[in-house]
DNA sequence: GACCAGGCACATC
DNA sequence: GATGTGCATGGT
């Protein structure tokens, strides 16, 4: 049996869609996972709705607005100075190595648009997975610090196991499906809000708790 | 007032 | 390679 895909199995039956990516367009993906490193989602709302009421939500906008202008938009997200630079520095190397165009990005062989993703300052390996995922539609599995939690909690990984070994037991035994990949990280994340808190990992009212998983 | 949130870069050993 | 630290706001 698949246990990984029978977690997803339940999960999705005891909670439903996630109706993740929550945002208008493929570059809005793209700021918010950004933002949303460390930061929790409501806090990543604020600073987005910031941005769209200055239209500064392309990459030309962003390209062109000043650090502190930028910075004092992003605030309520947290480490606003820092992700100010982030921001700039995605929007001005997606200007000059892709011309800015979304299309072209997603065009390009997955991995050859990793390694650029994990060639900008900002961007680690979640990072670059969810823009993959949710902004290019590409079929790859976003690991996070839920993930991690959840599939310790299982006996799935131990506490070494890297990014890509994680990642690698979850897409070894899934279709490579973009929106079902999405929909179990979103699913992941859900979760993990509510039943498997940093310190309270092992909660029993967690609906992949039972039965078959400790047998 | 402590704890937490959909990480990452950088310094140091 | 692994471990530690700075980055910061807003909700519970």
């Amino acid at each position: 049996m698949n246990k990984v895909y029978e977690i997803y199995k339940r999960l999705l039956s005891s909670l439903g869609h996630q109706a993740w990516w929550p945002a208008e367009t493929p570059f809005e993906v793209i700021i918010g996972a950004i933002l949303t490193q460390n930061t929790n989602w409501r806090n990543v709302e604020k600073a987005i709705l910031n941005l769209k009421d200055s239209n500064l939500i392309s990459p030309d906008s962003i390209a062109n607005c000043s650090l502190a202008t930028l910075g004092k938009h992003i605030k309520p997200a947290g480490y606003y100075n820092v992700k100010a630079k982030y921001l700039k520095e995605f929007s001005g190397r997606f200007l000059q190595d892709y011309g800015g165009s979304i299309k072209v990005l997603r065009d390009l062989d997955c991995m050859e648009i990793r390694e650029w993703l994990l060639s900008l300052k900002g961007v680690g390996e979640e990072t670059a997975d969810s823009i993959l995922l949710y902004a290019l539609n590409k079929p790859v599995f976003v690991v996070d610090a839920y993930t991690r939690r959840i599939f310790l909690r299982h006996s799935l990984i131990d506490e070494a196991a890297s990014y890509g070994n994680v990642q690698e037991i979850v897409e070894k035994d899934f279709p490579q499906d973009s929106k079902i990949l999405g929909e179990f990280h979103a699913l992941l994340v859900e979760v993990g809000k509510h039943f498997c808190k940093r310190k309270n990992p092992l909660c029993e009212k967690c609906p992949i708790s039972d039965s078959i998983f400790y047998s």
